[in-house]
DNA sequence: CCAAAAGTGTTTATTGTACACCCATGA
DNA sequence: TCATGGGTGTACAATAAACACTTTTGG
């Protein structure tokens, strides 16, 4: 976290530089957080190292960036190819930077975050991993290099995102919820909100209208269904608006 | 402006590479957008550039990063190396990443802003300018690559910033005003705001402390001068409060 | 009929916003 | 005495926050 110590580095490590692609960046890379959300419970997606340093390891799916090729699309495809998740919706974080935070050699990092839900995309350990899987964020294995340090400033990147654009169209099934929307709330900010006034809120925004069918199995009183306003929606995507919570 | 076409690159331009430094990373610079407060406008740093594409044009300051150095460090030294302004709190503003932004060859930069008071800092064209200049905002001159996309993302997030953390104290002298204060607010947002309410914000924040002194050369009704406080004002610094103006 | 989650309004406190007059000074 | 900007308070509107009971279902 912040500055450190500028330690030796350098060192090349020919472990094994299990050819690199020719037209790559050496110097940048991506890492993407991706955030999912199912059971009420948020889990980030992590890849297995399959070449280079930390080998073996879970970590963030990452990779270079090509010559001719644009930060946020090297980071779909990049994503797409350790994880086979792709067509997601990835925000910039930030750059990181420590001199020696990617052992073998100087990389910059641009981390980028996505929240999506898990059973809308197949998983696919694809170039670099070995293995792809979600792991809920209180259970989350020790990372090689600043990955945690890049989750948790995606995390509160998304904590922030949350309160001017509204979320669940890509999380949530086509027809849900209010309680399901507010848990998703929750989940998230890691707090819990009051029912009433999380209604009043969401409803007053317009971007969500009740249908006259209800969830039938729940198992308890069953709740009505709710659809997204795909107009009002995607307004308030654009233009934000305020959302204390 | 978000994506564009690729244009073809890697032309490597000839013109008058005068012998980049060594120990340079070529494909990552930094450009800083240092705004300065005087006379009730807002002004933006610019240099003459002095060597390299666009030579002659002026420019936002900005240069290499260095193999083992940390981007804010590369940031303050490459400010100080164009300009002579050093020692000042930049902060990063994001990647731009066009393919073709810079004519040479493919360079990722990122971007800095600062506040600051151009009476505290002696300007020096260095290294790679022939001449420094501070423009008003309303005058800036032509400039090259993506300078212009740079500078409006800067001043966004500086209007940002004004929103969640007290500015003034690196802009305004020691003892200043609240009609001063109120105007370099002003100024930053770009629009009026009203003066009792502005006093009411500010004045409950208590970052600022009224001193019994007057400022006696307004030539009009003399004005209370007020201190900042700098153990409040640091606290707000890090923590953050909201501030709708 | 019991347990469990869904649904529903009102009151109070806080915060934002609009607005108009007197005051101190130098010329 | 006048022009100029400095200083002050209040009323109204909007928003946030706290809070408890009834309803519907499955078992």
């Amino acid at each position: 976290m912040g500055q450190q110590a500028v330690a030796p580095i350098h060192k090349t490590h020919h472990l094994d530089m299990t050819a690199l692609p020719k037209n790559i960046i050496k110097t940048i890379s991506i890492d993407c957080v991706i955030f999912g959300y199912a059971d009420s419970t948020l889990e980030v997606l992590l890849r297995r190292r399959a070449t280079g340093p930390s080998k073996g390891m879970w970590s963030l799916p990452g990779g270079f960036v090509k010559k001719e090729e644009r930060v946020l699309v090297a980071a779909q495809r990049v994503l797409q190819q350790t994880t086979g998740v792709r067509n997601t919706y990835l925000e910039e974080v930030g750059v990181f930077d420590a001199v020696d935070r990617y052992p073998a050699w100087r990389v910059f990092t641009i981390g980028h975050v996505a929240l999506i839900s898990p059973d809308r995309y197949a998983l696919k350990a694809g170039s670099d991993s070995s293995e792809v899987r979600w792991f809920p964020l209180g259970n989350v294995p020790r990372l090689p290099f600043d990955h945690v340090e890049i989750m948790q400033v995606a995390l509160e990147k998304l904590r922030k995102r949350v309160r001017y654009q509204p979320i669940g169209f890509e999380i949530l099934p086509k027809k849900f919820t209010l309680p399901q929307l507010q848990r998703l709330y929750e989940v998230i900010l890691g707090k819990d909100l009051d029912k009433r006034n999380f209604r009043k809120k969401i409803l007053g925004m317009h971007f969500v209208k009740r249908l006259t069918e209800t969830d039938r199995n729940s198992g308890r009183r069953p709740a009505f269904l709710y659809e997204f306003d795909a107009t009002k929606y995607g307004k308030l995507q654009r233009k934000g608006f305020m959302f204390e919570l």
